[in-house]
DNA sequence: CGTGGTTTTGATAATAGTCAACACGAGTGG
DNA sequence: CCACTCGTGTTGACTATTATCAAAACCACG
């Protein structure tokens, strides 16, 4: 999951398995702060997540970290290059997911249409990565925090009266890595965000979108 | 092109194209300035670049622009998302494609082998851009113009003696919103290389490599 | 030679980072 | 059941990096 301008009316969509033949008995269960795969492994399958989430990092040998993605229901993680992972890819919330064969994507031998479905997930991944490269490259960290915000709203935010709650289960950190900021900005900007009522702070995991459309407003940088 | 730390042994690799075989009469030639594609439009092609420079932008409403790559020889252009562009391109340089048909990359009648190379581009793609993500997020302005300059020499440096002679078709603004970065913070930088002996500016759009080893011990950030 | 666009340089400002202290909360063990 | 502790988060003071704004230099081109 990338952070981008919330744009096709993604909300709270169900997840669909990308083939709904696939029998539910090899699902894999992963418990929190497991890994499902470290860089530089070697690719023998791609999941599509079905439930909970996933984190998805790469390092600077100096210790400076990046959060790729967090890879939320309905994401597939673990695309190769050259045949082995360029991330290591660890559990947030406990996970079940679908795994399929690398060589589903890269032969399509045997399933045509799971060929396709994981084809067009990798075309969709690269599309949303210039999204992401546009807020790294481009957005105030009162923007990328917004956009964050939004982005996880629309996805896996719950609708609770005319709020919108969501659940953060990542720390400030990873936030901060993602979005390429500091904890300490992230947690200012949250603050500020709060001050300004904006969102509300349930607790440290916890969100309330109590302005959403000016919560959009900051997200595309109408400067106020 | 993305910036990365240069890894695999690509110094002045020949321009191989995808699959021999594709005849060379149904090559496309551009002209410094003409757009290839925009975003939105629907993608009935991809392209191989096989001489010259294409630029691929993303725009934001307020005017912020984000550079998402340059296309060097080699590199494909246009995976389509949803079957759509989402960057816009133009020429830099002017240019010699090879155009494949979508349906080659989407759907591989007719010719495996050309499905499987635009596949193992498309994955190269992804991986290559979260590289980029670890340089948008988190390296400095003299690491990530260094980084730049080591990626390009690597790429397409001239050796000319025992230094290595760049071409910058781009202007400082397209290097500035590639790298997030303004202009002048792109031109200082240079200037601070300069001044210390690391390049040497021979003109505006040619930079000469004196200390290679020191421009790449800076890409990866030894404070100095 | 001008002229217009780009680049460089300078002065200043703003944003985000750093470092440090304190607060909070979950879990532990007395 | 209550401190205690450790990891995380928040806040504050200060700094640094980079952006902004403005002017001068440079270059390409007619």
């Amino acid at each position: 999951m990338y952070v981008t301008i919330p744009s096709e009316n993604t909300r709270n969509r169900p997840v669909t398995p990308i083939v709904s033949a696939v029998a539910k008995n090899n699902e894999t269960h992963l418990k929190v702060g497991s890994y499902l795969f470290f860089e530089g492994d070697p690719v023998d399958w791609l999941f599509q997540v079905k439930t909970g989430v996933l984190r998805l990092t790469r390092l600077l040998e100096d210790g400076r970290r990046q959060v790729i993605a967090f890879g939320y229901p309905g994401d597939i993680v673990g695309f190769p290059s050259g045949g082995y992972h360029h991330t290591d890819c660890d559990v947030l919330v406990d996970a079940t997911l679908q795994p399929y064969r690398r060589t589903a994507l890269e032969s399509g031998d045997g399933d045509p249409e799971l060929h396709r479905a994981l084809l067009q997930a990798a075309l969709r991944e690269i599309s949303a990565m210039q999204d992401h490269f546009m807020m790294l490259g481009r957005k105030s960290a009162v923007e990328k925090v917004a956009s964050f915000l939004c982005v996880l709203a629309d996805r896996v935010g719950d609708a609770c009266g005319v709020d919108c709650k969501i659940d953060l289960p990542m720390r400030r950190g990873d936030i901060a890595d993602f979005l390429g900021l500091t904890t300490e900005t992230v947690s200012r900007t949250l603050t500020q965000l709060r001050k300004r009522g904006v969102i509300a702070v349930e607790n440290i995991h916890t969100i309330i979108i109590r302005k959403p459309s000016a919560l959009l407003e900051l997200s595309l940088g109408s400067d106020d």
